[in-house]
RNA sequence: GGGCUCAUGGUCUAGGGGUAUGACGUCACCCUGACACGGUGAAGGUCGUCGGUUCAAAUCCGACUGAGCCCA
């Protein structure tokens, strides 16, 4: 590199005022920026239309993960595209700071416990927990571009949310919604708190299935199972009527070992006789199949294990074990007695409690449920009013629907969550709900509004149970949208537009949503909702942090910026599983920086050009000035048409194709030589697609496209921010000069394909060939460069002859015709040979054939064919032009 | 065991009746007035397996295998 060049580098980094780019510093620019001027504030009284977000409280457990990242993104995308489409759009900042996870990291964090610790100790201890995560969670939010609103901002754990929860919940219990009953529930040992069907999760585990003799005086049974530890609690043996192996012990009875009860030996169809040894032992209760047996036999409800995970009375000198101690210790007897057959290692999914995944027992116990069974129907209904993005997540929805079972058991036993606003008699048990006006309300601390019980005078004691969080959760589109609160603001923002959300929790925040809102309002509660995937491991398995394949997003964000992990984000599609690759993330950031360089260059050369996106200069421009702008038409409606449907993953693809390959590496390299004489026409051009290209990359990458508009269009478009500008583009589609300026196009492109296959730098002249329309010619003498060449000819096609290569019938197009006569077809046209069907094609335009005893007509069109030209007097090389209408030569 | 989804060059992906898109990686050439974090090309795939429908299947249908989510 000489001293010359080195000079122009550096005056032109002066003149654009422009270095390379820094994302970092420019990423906390623009969000300090959208932070101070407000530019994303819902107006709750603006006349535009509402878009409103049903956004998810972010969990206040811990640090974010990627999940976070790509579904905040996501929905960031949304806010910010219905923003510029002319909505008035409501995005709360709001924050979900309830329940067991965080009580659990607080139990190990302080090693306190329910047993140890004072309940109002313990909810400060939460509550200090939570809120100390949320300073790092909102910057987190920041750093990602995320356009929350804080003038909106929610917090679950707030009196003014919980309030809200319990006046549902008095609505539900006045409208006989919700009862209290005694009721076996899914328990967890760990937590202590009875669990929602909903809050289990599965997982596969190897466990011992043993194989126990049960006698009498006569014979034994055989019975299979995995929990001899719930042999104290064994009431009845089943075999299915159809097994004849036992056929001779039915009506018998049988010892259970060790525990010695006499059990009866019945059938049941339910039983299936190729499990284990076909005889299965009936506890209360082991599992749903034990229930349901309890219930049809009407068995007394045996507790064989305690609230906390251990075994009972019931097991005598076993009693007080945990459940793995005492299954270990029973085991044992059982062989040391002889009582044990075998022992075989199996797979079984074991039911957990989600939050700590400790596996789950059932409990008989007093608790509340909320009537779910009767609203089945109702909720597929309003399931089916609402467009699903993608739309099959509908029926993960129905299927859990049809599976359901019971009703949903919304009391915990747990601290830090709402409280349920009653009090209860302690003779008698009768209930007294809290007043409306009264809550949020704490019936611990707080005296009933009466003195005693109205029915037996006991004394009414507050309860001390607490709700489900999903019963807080249920309700954010009635929080959001002021229900119960503000009438005329309800009415803008209910039912709310969206709702955004994983896919794993279809089950439970889509499902209680839908029932609870349902039963406030009768009214779907939101239009929309658009389910996004997970990411993966590199690996494509899941990321956990015990298999040690997780991945932190924020050292990805800080390293590439948000502009180029937004990106990323884009390109998951909607609903599916993608495995995470860093490689996206590094492609997102180079097409930042490609971006940002055609920004440098389009300043360039728009400087000391006045006003120049808004004079119309329609009339001067060269064809491939509206070449361009004609296609980026055409990408503009398309990208809108995505980003109306969510599909992020098609708009960016699409906005990427055009901006670095079709705008970047054609219509910039095809203007240079007339940019360079500073040409109007150039300029228009390339500052009008510039700022529909920035628009259109708004939602997505926002830093970049503040940026740009700020440091170019700000002085020309004049609203504050880069989202403020309406999203359209108004331009006339021309295809006369769309033909000419994608010829032209395919005329580079050949001749830099055989460039760089042929070895040659440059040409001496090239030839094209063919009847050229005046503005194409025009064209291309601008582009010599380009086309590495000094000169070139046109000519006639007078002035070269023609050899045929190959005459080649075209199966695709002919098939449908010939269907199963196309082997004989292509036998007989291959029998002609080459230069006599190229002969008659050229002469005729087609070429008869017999067929069966038929004439058939096959048109050029029909064939491929190839040709070598020749230019006389000049000793050149074709270049290949398929599907053109003209012929090159270079020499 | 059931529901939904996915399976495409070494890796990741687009498409969805006429032998296939793009990215990363690899190789070759090119510092051209934005960009070498760039440009132009090349090589690389019988589209998971097995059947069926069709003149024609990666594409539609069925079965199977593997993966993910949800559930029993």
């Amino acid at each position: 590199m000489d001293n010359s060049n080195a000079n122009t580098d550096n005056n032109l980094h002066e003149k654009t005022d422009k270095g390379p780019y820094d994302s970092k510093e420019v990423e906390t620019k623009w969000q300090d920026y959208w932070a101070s001027e407000s530019i994303f504030k819902f107006i709750p009284d603006s006349p535009l239309p509402v878009f409103s977000i049903d956004n998810p409280p972010r969990y206040t457990s811990g640090p974010l993960h990627m999940g976070h990242a790509i579904g905040y993104s996501l929905i960031d995308f949304v806010a910010r595209f219905k923003k510029m489409i002319g909505f008035n759009v409501f995005f709360p900042l709001c924050f979900d700071a309830n329940g067991m996870p965080i009580e659990i990291k607080v139990e190990k964090k302080y090693g306190v416990n329910k047993k140890n610790t004072d309940r109002a100790k313990l909810i400060e201890l939460c509550t200090e927990y939570s809120n100390s995560n949320i300073a790092e969670m909102v910057r987190q939010f920041r750093s990602l571009g995320i356009t929350m609103d804080n003038s909106i901002y929610y917090q679950t754990d707030s009196p003014e949310y919980r309030k809200l929860t319990q006046i549902t919940f008095l609505k539900l219990y006045e409208n006989n919604m919700v009862y209290r009953k005694e009721h076996p529930v899914i328990w967890c040992p760990h937590c202590e708190t009875s669990l929602a069907a909903a809050d289990v999760e599965y997982d596969e585990e190897s466990k011992n299935l043993i194989f126990i003799n049960f006698k009498n005086e006569k014979n034994s049974i055989p019975i299979a199972t995995t929990r001899p530890e719930l042999l104290p609690t064994c009431q009845m043996v089943l075999i299915n009527p159809e097994d004849n192996r036992y056929n001779n012990f039915v009506g018998q009875k049988v010892n259970v070992p060790i525990f010695n009860q006499s059990v009866p030996v019945m059938t049941d169809s339910k039983v299936d006789p190729s499990f284990g040894t076909g005889a299965v032992m009936v506890c209360t209760i082991g599992d749903k199949d034990d229930l349901f047996w309890t219930y049809k036999y009407n068995l007394t409800l045996l507790k064989g294990i305690d609230e906390s995970g251990r075994l009972t009375d019931l097991a005598g000198v076993f009693s007080g074990l945990t459940i793995i101690d005492g299954r270990k210790a029973i085991t044992n007897e059982l062989q040391k007695t002889g009582s044990v057959i075998k022992i075989e290692s199996i797979k079984q999914n074991v039911g957990k409690c989600w939050r700590c995944h400790t596996p789950v027992e059932f409990v008989n116990k007093l608790n509340w449920f909320l009537k779910t069974l009767d609203y089945k129907e109702e909720i597929k209904k309003i399931s089916d009013s609402i467009i699903w993005h993608p739309e099959y997540m509908k029926k993960r929805l129905d299927s859990w629907i049809d599976s359901l079972l019971w009703d949903w058991c919304i009391s915990r036993q747990r601290y830090f969550a709402t409280a349920i606003p009653v009090w209860i008699c302690e003779k008698c048990g009768y209930i007294l709900p809290a007043k409306v006006e009264d809550c949020y309300i704490d019936t611990l601390i707080k005296e009933p509004y009466i003195e005693k019980c109205p029915e037996c005078n006991g004394k009414l004691k507050g309860s001390d149970e607490v709700f489900d969080t999903w019963m807080d959760s249920s309700i954010t589109p009635l929080y959001n949208s002021s229900w119960n609160r503000d009438g005329q603001l309800f009415k803008k923002l209910y039912p709310m537009s969206l709702r955004p959300q994983a896919h794993e929790i279809i089950r439970t925040w889509i499902f209680y949503t839908i029932l609870r809102c349902k039963q406030m309002t009768d009214i779907k509660p939101w239009n929309e909702v658009m389910i996004h995937g997970f990411i993966m491991a590199p690996d494509g398995r899941p990321m956990h942090a015990s298999a040690g394949n997780a991945i932190d997003p924020l050292p990805i964000i800080e390293k590439y910026g948000a502009d180029a992990w937004r990106y990323y984000t884009a390109k998951c599609k909607l609903g599916e599983d993608t495995a995470f690759q860093i490689k996206e993330v590094i492609h997102g950031r180079k097409f930042m920086i490609k971006m940002y360089n055609v920004s440098k260059y389009i300043k360039m050369n728009v400087q000391g050009i006045e006003d120049i996106g808004r004079i119309d200069r329609t009339k001067e421009l060269a064809d491939i000035d509206k070449w361009i702008l004609t296609k980026f038409k055409i990408v503009f409606d398309t990208v809108v048409s995505y980003y109306n449907n969510y599909e992020f993953d098609k708009a960016i693809s699409v906005i990427e194709e055009f901006a670095w390959h079709d705008f970047a590496d054609f219509y910039i390299e095809m203007s240079k030589e007339r940019a360079k004489a500073h040409d109007a026409s150039v300029a228009y051009t390339l500052s009008t697609v510039g700022i529909g290209i920035i628009m259109l990359l708004t939602p997505i990458t926002p830093h970049l496209a503040e940026e740009i508009y700020q440091d170019i269009y700000r002085k020309e478009y004049l609203v504050k921010s880069v989202n403020m500008l309406p999203m359209s583009f108004e331009y006339l589609y021309d295809e006369q000069s769309y033909k000419i300026g994608e010829l032209l196009k395919n005329i580079i492109s050949k001749i830099w394909t055989y460039s760089a296959t042929a070895h040659v730098n440059s040409f001496r002249v090239i030839f094209i060939v063919g009847v050229l329309n005046d503005s194409l010619i025009e064209a291309l003498k601008h582009m010599k460069k380009l086309l590495k060449t000094d000169d070139i000819r046109f000519l006639n096609n007078t002035d070269i002859t023609t050899k045929p290569v190959d005459v080649r019938l075209l199966k695709e197009k002919v098939g449908s015709i010939f269907r199963n006569e196309m082997a004989k077809v292509i036998e007989i046209v291959n029998k002609q040979g080459i230069s006599v069907l190229y002969r008659e094609l050229m002469n005729n335009g087609y070429i008869d054939i017999e067929l069966n005893g038929r004439v058939e007509r096959l048109s050029k069109d029909y064939f491929k064919i190839e040709t070598t030209e020749i230019v006389e007097e000049m000793n050149v090389k074709q270049i290949e032009t398929s599907g053109m209408d003209i012929h090159m030569y270079v020499s």
